[in-house]
DNA sequence: ATGAAAGCGCTAACAC
DNA sequence: GTGTTAGCGCTTTCAT
């Protein structure tokens, strides 16, 4: 009966209800809610019976009211560049960042820049006061790197902090938050390869990314560390991260110049440059060595051999780069992060089979 | 100079300002900006105004504001389950599930759950009325399930349509907003290594999860269209979609039972126990052909040999459910959606080598 | 064809 | 210690 109400939708608690079941204004309430400063001009057993009544009621405070009223929007946005190429590297990133988000109680909207067309939904998120920081991930190429600039300026017209997770975006205003050692992952890479000793080691690279330069340039350190002087000739610079062209150039290197081991910057580009040496007609590792970066959790143990490989940790740097956003957002001091990577030995370089397969 | 204004922070520009602008009130601004039905009752030189004034002031509207009036907050929810386990088939689903949303003016809240934690943020998100529609992905597993319970229950207490992406979701009145047709997959996976010759044809599958399930069926099909009997003691059912497990239980089998050929339900799991089966001395695909599921953009083509797999539409059914689920928010009739599948050919079915690396 | 005005639910400056 | 009240920017009913 209760006739009235044709549809029933569980009305949405307000503070207005809760303030009359606690026989307070809702003033109070929202002090106490919100554990404002003025908390303290608050008596403990008002605060009790607020809380009670909140928690009876079953509150939730609504977003829109309090943006509106803060200007706030308790929300970050997490930006893909190129989300095509990504993996569990991006999801494993994406992880990391909404744990420390959540634990700060803010939500995470997600936007994807691929080329055309969604750049408008980027800047109608930032511009409508949806986020209160974006967070960069992926890495732009040349078709996006345009769109890249737009959203910083975006960001900064509209003074909203804006950092990058893990690369380096050169030319660009954007701070990186959380960096991982990548140039310390190709010095110990390549360093394991020489221990291994060879001393004619290809690098596949790829040219004007950040995280491959730095990579790059560990490769480099760790010859001047034994001595080895680098031959120019074992270099491979992709112009992009492109499986098909990693097969294909590196087919190209093992026919013409020679060389005992090989140093990938990407576990993706490792499996292409696989592919291409055994169609080169070598074994591995015993005639060619090999060790990628970034030990992609599903795929890289189970390739043939074992894939040696710099781990990368997606998850903590994720976790990392969201932190140093908050603290931007906040205006908090923020440290540099630079996440140590180590080496996971399987057996593409050459050491022996593990004795289980538990790794 | 122009003391005051110690920072300036680039105004937001609002409707009142493009009113007094367009020398109209906000009405009628918001009449000609949301294309209301009022719209009719608007002198096409006003709008002309007002669309002029809106665009030369750069007017973004509020989201906030909008939301707190209309009720609705043009966003969705995108909940990954065990997040862990997912790698481009997730991305693929995001971009296709974003790239729709975009067009319809909507934006993407996500948030992950993996055991503990995570499901207060999920609550939090729905209960202060950030989302409209809540879009599950992933699957989930036995510690999982109650928090999809529990997600069941609060969004249809909110009245917020829930649709699951492209998995049934077994014991919840989720309805699936976009399925691939993950039997005829396995149907002609398993056809296809019939007409290679094959009669004992070993499967990998995962026991409880709706689309393994799905495709172990399409297994069974195939056998009885080509009047084979099924042996169960071809089938592997794992309690989870694990890697290591795959790879034991596989190493078991060729041990035990004789077989020449091997469906395996999905990408991830045929690289473990391809590895597998190679240390169990087995070449392949001569002494035994594999079909794997899902076309792992990045890792499947550079599998030794490259994987023949059944190519899954994560995109597009990513797509596909982000559009079932703005129909079930607009109350618009929905249609159910199978999205079809079909076998990419590469060698470890025992197909010859292609021409060319292409594809 | 257009405008006035009443909210939407919350915050916070200011009174008491 | 606690309450009043004036917004925040937008939508929408009802006048005109």
């Amino acid at each position: 009966m209760a006739a009235r109400r044709t549809k029933w939708q569980k009305r949405k608690v307000t503070m207005l209800e809760i303030a009359t079941a606690a026989g307070v204004s809702k003033t109070t309430v929202s002090f106490v809610l919100n554990n404002s400063p003025n908390i303290i001009a608050i008596s403990e057993s008002t605060r009790r019976r607020v809380l009670e009544a909140a928690k009876d009621l079953g509150y939730s405070p609504n977003a829109a009211a309090r943006s509106l009223s803060t200007g706030r929007s308790d929300a970050i946005l997490v930006v893909v560049f190129d989300s095509r190429s990504w993996d569990q590297s991006l999801v494993g990133r994406l992880r990391g960042v909404e744990a420390h988000l959540v634990s700060q109680g803010y939500s995470t909207h997600m936007c994807t820049v691929d080329g055309e067309g969604g750049t408008s939904t980027f800047f109608e998120i930032l511009r409508s006061g949806r986020a209160d920081g974006v967070l960069l991930t992926g890495s732009a190429t040349q078709d996006t790197y345009p769109v890249l600039h737009a959203i910083c300026g975006q960001a900064e017209d509209l003074g909203i902090p804006i950092a990058a997770l893990a690369d380096a975006w050169l030319g660009t205003p954007v701070r990186v938050a959380a960096d991982i050692d990548d140039e310390s992952g190709g010095e110990q890479a390549t360093s394991h390869l020489i221990e291994h000793g060879h001393s004619r080691i290809a690098l596949l690279g790829v040219a004007g990314q950040g995280w491959a330069e730095s990579r790059k340039r560990g490769y480099e350190a760790a010859h001047e560390k034994a001595g080895i002087p680098v031959d120019p000739h074992l270099f491979v610079q992709l112009d992009d991260h492109n499986q098909t062209w990693a097969y294909e150039a590196t087919l190209k290197l093992a026919r013409s110049v020679d060389f005992s081991a090989m140093f990938i910057v990407s576990d993706a580009l490792a499996v292409a440059a696989l592919s291409a040496l055994k169609a080169a007609g070598r074994r591995m590792p015993e005639d060619c060595a090999i060790v990628g970066f970034d030990n992609n959790e599903t795929w890289s143990k189970f390739t043939d051999p074992p894939l040696t490989t710099v781990h990368n940790p997606f998850y903590e740097s994720g976790f990392a780069a969201a932190e140093t956003l908050v603290h931007m957002i906040r205006r908090e001091p923020i440290k540099p992060v630079l996440l140590p990577v180590s080496l996971v030995f399987r057996e593409s370089c050459g050491c022996q089979r593990k004795v289980s397969q538990e790794q």
